[in-house]
RNA sequence: AGGCCCGUAGCUCAGUUGGUUAGAGCGCUUCCUUGACACGGAAGAGGUCGAUGGUUCGAGUCCAUUCGGGCCUACCA
């Protein structure tokens, strides 16, 4: 092999390298899921990110790489390796980002516009997406796809929906449900946030006829229409004989009764509350449990209804102001006082969530919390505090999960309402997907009343109903033609994931399968933390927008960051950050990822260039015949092969990098190859045996560095084995090459490599003392052993040759010298 | 209010099951360029590991308390 500036160029031309390493792993079909393949499988449940999030920054490209770190390990483990990407194109995000990007809401236009914008910027974001992950070196089988509003995913989720009402899961229900007044309609439990705020409490006087005026207090005050009555603890002295009285509702006539709740505190407020429909859960629950009266003065759009008389068409914030103002011309208002209150508003809205009663589809999970306990406990948890968080919001379940949105863009629920008795009616699963708008109902008569009429079912689904199916969408569960995956494939082995979507994605995946599998959707879940912005905060589109420098250049960019350091680079920082904690991004970081990748580029180089006539036939040699330095850098290369392997067994690709690193520079770099240069320097000193010696150990553990860096930095290690080492192996990728294997054979410690290294040492410090450069050859190097017949001495004079090179010196010599070592009993000196 | 995570050198972070003088990279100081690499090499300065108390022969590492930060959960109207 011909090792020149033709072959091993000086300088590495990053994009034209990563597009030369993209084209052959799609020739070579590198990537790609072999489904007749035996042997064991690596599965992997890759997020389907929103694809409405249009503002792609460097945290996305973290938290993929991340997990990505770990496909490329499993894939040189042999396994047979399952990476799939997915979109979440439907719900409420997608929703919002269109009607933001063309000032458009559900009000003004028709559903038909509507969903064509949808999938018109679906298909854009998809594009952006893709294009990013492919240049950031994901090794996704991109024939394995999904996006959550295709055919496949809308089956799917059909089925599930059948297969769970067919099971008893799903009822339906026309109860009180958390509400968005923005996008009017039904949430469920995880779509809301909690929003601290200051809010005012309201004293304000409910008038008794021939009595003194009851005061309550409220941070509601627009709810005053629809108080349906007034509660105070059974136990309170001051209203206990008002029990089972009324009292008239402020600015009405209304009477409404007084009832006693043992949750009421008597130290909170004035003691005595009122109770609306609906102000929050609790007034929710007290109305159910004592049978209250109904008043809804909400409406889904947020505005006030024709019950609250004088403030219908108001906003809620309206009317809070008007009739806090009435209240005060009316001499019904006592003073207020400055709370912290938390409101649950929308998580896509940001709007305070209401109540209001409309017809919804549920499935129970209430009942279910000990069993998703069990499954939790079930799953192997990367990092494993991260189960808490599910535990957590577990235990604080309150509502079953309500399915159904009052939205445009979605998958449909299959199926339609007899038009006189409202029975519903189900597709057959052979027809899936439906859209019952569309298409007719599958029942000539309804099998409850006979009517003939019906009407499909407006709403569509929540857009976790498709997502929590990811791992029976990759498994085809719905048997949809044409598709890769097979139910072989379940339960997968390992959910990949960010912490935020743990009560969602994580929660609802677990809980499908529980339903549909009995079983869990996959073995391990790994959970990945946030790269931050330099301040530590999560980076914003401002932040997007804010840094772009004159030349168009931003650092949260991923696009721009690969382009300006190598995809390596970036992917290098994110393996800096441990498993589930949030990483902060600092340019600085970026620019180590890149200074490695010359580094491995350049030690390739020095190394090939030893190679120069390299014959592997003739230039072997056993391990035990080797050079001292050669079999020292074999033996510490082994030693961390265990370490690096069991931490990506593991998920701590963190831990495998900074073994990798401390290795390759320095104990690799700084002094492996620093000792054995001398050795082609000046090849009349040494004996040939010692340059093949060091000819075959430098390939090997430079191979060997390749496949260890490989899953971090896969564009220049496959750049260089191609160069290096592709000819000779019948593997056409780096990436499908057989990960290194301890070898028992090269275990222990060369104790005189310990004396070698400690004068290397020394003789560095001297050098720099006497400002004389590293590399250049000095004349002689004086040590003064001390005893001669000492163990040191006898070991000193062994390894003078080892020691010679290492200190580049043209003699040595023994006598005295003033300079301490790290050796007892050694001194030494040297002479330019 | 409860829970989880974090608080280690100027900055970003490692520190496995408690064990000798606490680590890396960046930054800083000084020095070194024909011989893979100055996106390099060498030498060095810099930390009483948030605070207090405890367990232990020994704690950054375990326990308790406390302060600060982040996140999650929560019906006090």
């Amino acid at each position: 092999m011909i090792i020149d500036d033709t072959t091993f160029p000086k300088d590495i031309d990053t994009a034209q390298m990563e597009e030369a390493c993209r084209k052959l792993w799609d020739e070579h079909r590198v990537h790609l899921y072999d489904p007749d393949r035996p042997g064991e499988m690596f599965s992997v449940d890759t997020p389907p990110p929103y694809v409405s999030a249009s503002h792609l920054h460097v945290g996305h490209a973290m938290s993929y790489a991340q997990a990505e770190f770990i496909v490329r390990y499993q894939r040189m483990r042999g396994r047979n390796v399952f990476y799939p990407m997915g979109f979440d194109d439907n719900g409420l995000p997608t929703e919002r980002f269109v009607e933001k990007k063309y000032s458009i809401n559900k009000r003004k236009t028709t559903r038909k516009e509507f969903r064509e914008l949808c999938l018109q910027v679906t298909a854009e974001g998809i594009k952006q997406y893709e294009e990013l992950w492919r240049a950031l070196g994901l090794s996704v089988d991109w024939r394995l796809r999904y996006s959550t509003i295709d055919e496949h995913c809308r089956r799917t989720a059909q089925k599930s929906f059948i297969e769970l009402f067919q099971m008893g899961r799903i009822y339906r229900s026309n109860e009180p449900v958390l509400w968005d007044t923005h996008f009017e309609t039904a949430l469920a439990q995880a779509d809301l946030e909690s929003l601290e705020r200051k809010g005012k409490l309201h004293q304000v006087s409910f008038p008794r006829n021939g009595s003194d005026p009851l005061i309550i207090a409220t941070t509601r005050p627009e709810l005053i229409p629809a108080c349906v009555a007034l509660y105070c603890n059974p136990a309170d002295a001051r209203y206990k004989e008002l029990i089972g009285k009324s009292a008239t509702v402020p600015l009405s006539n209304r009477e409404v009764p007084i009832k006693a709740d043992a949750d009421v505190s008597t130290d909170f407020g004035t003691g005595m509350m009122m109770v609306c429909t609906f102000g929050d859960g609790e007034d929710v629950r007290r109305w159910k449990r004592d049978g209250l009266d109904t008043r809804l003065c909400i409406n889904p759009n947020g505005k006030m209804t024709e019950l609250a008389g004088a403030y219908a068409g108001l906003t809620v914030d309206e009317t809070r102001k008007k009739i806090v103002g009435d209240l005060q011309t009316a001499g019904l208002l006592g003073g207020n006082t400055a709370v912290d209150q938390v409101v649950s508003v929308s998580e896509r809205s940001g709007v305070p969530v209401e109540f209001i009663m409309a017809p919804q589809w549920f499935i129970k999970m209430l009942d279910l919390k000990a069993e998703f306990l069990k499954r939790s406990e079930e799953l192997r948890w990367f990092p494993d505090w991260m189960k808490t968080r599910l535990d957590q919001w577990i235990e604080g379940l309150k509502y079953d999960w309500n399915i159904a949105r009052q939205r445009f863009y979605g998958v449909p629920f299959p199926v339609w309402f007899c038009g006189s008795c409202n029975e519903p009616v189900l597709a057959t699963e052979a027809s899936l997907p439906v859209d019952p708008l569309e298409d007719p109902c599958p029942a000539s008569a309804c099998p409850k009343c006979g009517g003939k009429e019906f009407r499909g079912d407006p709403d569509v689904m929540d857009t976790w109903m498709t997502s929590s199916l990811s791992p029976l969408i990759n498994a085809n569960w719905a048997g949809s033609p044409g598709r890769l995956g097979s139910m072989k494939l379940y339960p997968m082995t390992v959910r990949v994931q960010a912490f935020e979507i743990i009560r969602t994605w994580l929660f609802y995946t677990l809980a499908k399968s529980h339903f549909h599998t009995n079983s869990l959707p996959w073995n391990d879940v790994m959970i990945s933390g946030w790269g931050l912005n330099e301040n530590g905060r999560k980076i914003s589109k401002r932040d997007l927008e804010q840094f772009t420098d004159a030349t168009g250049y931003n650092r949260y960019d991923p696009y721009a960051v690969i382009k300006k350091f190598g995809a390596d680079s970036v992917r290098f920082w994110a393996a800096g950050g441990s498993l589930g904690h949030d990483l902060r991004f600092n340019e600085r970081d970026i620019q180590n990822g890149r200074k490695l990748v010359v580094k491995l580029w350049n030690a390739a180089r020095f190394c090939a260039l030893q190679f120069g006539g390299f014959d592997a036939k003739t230039d072997t040699m056993p391990f035990v015949e080797r050079t001292p330095e050669d079999r020292w850098v074999l033996m510490e290369l082994n030693k961390i092969i265990p370490v690096v392997t069991t931490a990506f067994d593991n998920y701590s690709y963190h831990e495998a990098r900074e073994a990798t690193e401390k290795f390759f520079w320095s104990v690799f770099c700084d002094d492996y190859l620093e000792m054995i240069k001398d050795r082609f320097w000046t090849q009349a000193e040494y004996p040939e045996h010692a340059r093949i010696s060091a000819r075959c150990t430098m390939r090997e553990a430079l191979r060997l560095i390749l496949a260890l860096y490989a899953p971090f930095v896969p564009y220049i290690t496959e750049s260089i084995y191609q160069i290096l080492f592709r000819e000779g192996e019948n593997t056409p990728s780096l990436h499908i090459s057989k990960w290194p294997e301890f070898d028992s054979a090269r275990t222990g410690e060369i104790p005189e490599m310990t004396v070698v290294s400690e004068i290397l040492t020394a003789v560095r410090g001297l050098r720099t003392t006497k400002k004389i450069a590293q590399t250049r050859r000095i004349s002689t190097l004086t040590l003064d052993i001390g005893d001669p017949g000492s163990k040191i001495a006898e070991t000193i004079k062994r390894m003078e040759l080892s020691i010679k090179a290492a200190a580049r010196s043209k003699d040595v010599i023994y006598g005295p010298a003033t300079v301490n070592s790290g050796l007892e009993q050694v001194r030494l000196d040297i002479a330019e």
